[in-house]
DNA sequence: CGCAAGATTATT
DNA sequence: ATAATCTTGCGA
């Protein structure tokens, strides 16, 4: 089982969106609570992408996804949901992929569905955002090696670029 | 400084 | 269909 190194997250974040589906995220609380999930979908924001958090300028919100691939990006949405995304790409050139659903299978099995939910289950907050999963390890990435087959589907819940093919999930 | 919108979810 | 709930970005 290899983790996933600075190479994979510098690709283009529409194509490390695809190639996450399949992987295990391990979350590492503390000793005892850690999580173990596969990446079952995921959507894909970069550039001037309108949808995206980042299209327009820097801001302190969105500005992890600005730093250094592999860094963390969570934010609050709705005044009660967070999200999980990992930045990609070159620092300074904001991309990330949002995590929206996940198997997991440590320490129990459960289907999450929801990017809120995710976050909600995993115990993932504001604090594992800016953090990296090269450094912190707050979170770390292994290839399983199992191949996928994947949709492309429009992303959820965006206003703008509705119609871009951006959401990938895992067909059974 | 005020305010509307927001990469959502649970409930009716 | 709608409430819950609050941070943030933007315009004045």
């Amino acid at each position: 089982m290899q983790k996933l190194d600075r190479d994979f997250f510098l690709q283009n974040s529409d194509d490390v969106a695809i190639k996450l589906l399949g992987k295990m995220m391990v979350i590492n609380h503390s000793q005892n609570q850690q999580f173990k999930a596969i990446i079952t979908e995921t959507e894909s924001y970069r550039g001037a992408d309108p949808a995206s958090h980042a299209s327009s300028k820097m801001t302190s919100r969105n500005q992890a996804m600005f730093m250094s691939c592999g860094t963390i990006y969570v934010y609050l949405i709705y005044g009660m949901h967070y999200c999980l995304n990992f930045v990609c790409e070159a620092e300074g050139f904001p991309s990330a992929v949002l995590i929206r659903a996940v198997q997991v299978f440590e320490p129990n099995f459960l289907e999450l569905d929801g990017p809120g939910r995710v976050c909600k289950n995993l115990k993932i907050d504001k604090s594992f955002n800016k953090t990296n999963i090269f450094i912190e390890r707050k979170i770390e990435v292994f290839d399983v090696a199992n191949k996928v087959k994947y949709l492309k589907l429009p992303r959820v819940g965006i206003s703008k670029n509705k119609e871009a093919l951006l959401r990938f999930k895992i067909i059974k």
